[in-house]
DNA sequence: GCAAAAGATTAACTCGGTCAATCTTTTGCC
DNA sequence: GGCAAAAGATTGACCGAGTTAATCTTTTGC
C-alpha cells in the first residue's frame, strides 16, 4: 500500500505546504500568488489545487487536525462535558499546546500571527470553529441547551487562547504567562458550571 | 445638498441591490454573476463595485444597518447590560423583528433562507457578528469578563434567532411559534444572569 | 511485459475584484 | 449667466483564484 506513488504524493503535499507557509511568512499572504508556490515546488497550478482545495488551506491544514476535537472529547470522556473540556484545556496549557495559545516557540508564534492577522485566514479559522460548534451541539443532544452550551464553551476556549496568544506575542514567555492563563481558564470555565 | 447627483446615486444603489437580490432568489447566489447584475441595471462592473465592495454586500447591506446594535443598546441603556439586551430581544420578538428570526413574511423568509443556505453569505454574516462581539466587549470594559459575556450573549441571540427561523421555514407561523420563542429566550438569557 | 487505470500537465477559461485613463457633472469665480 | 477646474462617475483592460477538458506519463494488477 505504501508504494512509490503514495510517498511521492506525500512529499509533494508536504513540500507545497512548507513552501507556502515560508513564502507567506516572509512576504505576507496576499503578496504571494498560488502560482509562486506552485513554481517553488515545480508543480502546475491545477496540481496544487488537487492537493489543497483553496489557497487558505495551504496554511490551515495544520490546524485542521484538531477539527471537532471538542465533540470527540465529550464523546469519549466518562465525566460530564464541561468538566471534561475544562480538564482538557488545563492539560493543554500545561503541555503548552499551540491550540491554547500558550506556546511561545518563535515558529508557532509566527504561524499564529499569520493566521490571526490575515483576514482570509481568520475567516477560515472561524468556519472551522463553527463546524466544531455544530458537532459539539450534536454530541450534547442537539436541543436548545446543547446549542447554547456548545457555543459558550467554544467561545470560552477561543477567547482564552486568543488572550494567551496576545500576551505571548507582546513578548511575555509562556512560563511567565502560565499562572495567569490557568487563573483565567478557571474563572471562565466556572461561569459555565 | 440633495442635488441631481445624489439622487441618481441613490437610484443606482437601490436598483443594484434590488436587481441582485431578485436574481439571487430566482437562480441562486452562485449561479448569478456580478456581470449579470451590472447588465440588468445597465451599469458597468467597476461601477457596481463602487457602490458595493463585494458581491456578498449586495445582499448583506440590508442587515448591515443593525451592525453593533448590541453595543449601542448597552451604551444607551440605564439598566445592567444583560437585562437591557434581554428586554431588547423580547421586544424584538413581540414586534416580529427579522433579526429575531420571528418574521414570517414570505419575502423576509426567502431572504434569510438565501443568507443562511449560501456559504459565502453565512460567512459574511458571521464576520458582522464578530465585529459586534468586539464592539460589545469594548463597551463592557474590554477585560476577560467583558469578552466572555459579549461572546455568550451574542451566541445566545444567534442561536435563538436561528431556531426561530428554522421553525418558520418549516411552515410554522410566527404567531404559533411566538410562545415557544419567548420561553426559549427566557431560558437562554437566564443562563447569563 | 502489457493493458488499464490513476495521476500530472498544459492551455484555455470563468469569475470576482482592481486600476488607469476618460468623460461628465457640479461648483467656485468673474 | 458663462466658464474653468475640481470632484466624481464610467469604462476597457487587467490580475489572481480556481476549474475544466484533453493529453501525456507513471504505476500497478495480471
Amino acid at each position: 500500500m505504501t508504494g512509490l506513488r503514495e510517498r511521492k504524493k506525500q512529499q509533494t503535499y508536504d513540500a507545497l505546504s512548507q513552501a507556502a507557509i515560508a513564502l507567506f511568512l516572509e512576504h505576507g499572504f496576499d503578496e504571494v500568488g498560488v502560482a509562486d508556490i506552485a513554481a517553488a515546488v515545480d508543480v502546475s497550478k491545477p496540481t496544487l489545487f488537487k492537493y489543497f482545495p483553496t489557497k487558505e488551506d495551504l496554511v490551515m491544514h495544520r490546524i485542521a487536525d484538531h477539527r471537532q476535537e471538542a465533540a470527540r472529547i465529550v464523546e469519549s470522556a466518562p465525566e460530564p462535558p464541561v468538566q471534561a473540556l475544562r480538564t482538557h484545556f488545563l492539560t493543554g496549557l500545561a503541555k503548552r499546546e499551540p491550540t491554547t495559545g500558550l506556546n511561545d516557540h518563535p515558529q508557532v508564534l509566527a504561524y499564529y500571527n499569520l493566521v490571526f492577522t490575515t483576514p482570509a485566514l481568520a475567516t477560515r479559522l472561524r468556519q472551522f470553529m463553527d463546524a466544531d460548534e455544530r458537532a459539539l451541539a450534536g454530541v450534547l443532544g442537539g436541543d436548545l441547551e446543547a446549542e447554547l452550551l456548545a457555543a459558550q464553551v467554544l467561545s470560552t476556549q477561543r477567547i482564552l487562547a486568543y488572550r494567551n496568544w496576545r500576551a505571548l506575542s507582546e513578548g511575555q514567555s509562556a512560563t511567565a504567562r502560565y499562572t495567569t492563563a490557568v487563573a483565567e481558564a478557571e474563572t471562565a470555565f466556572a461561569r459555565l458550571g
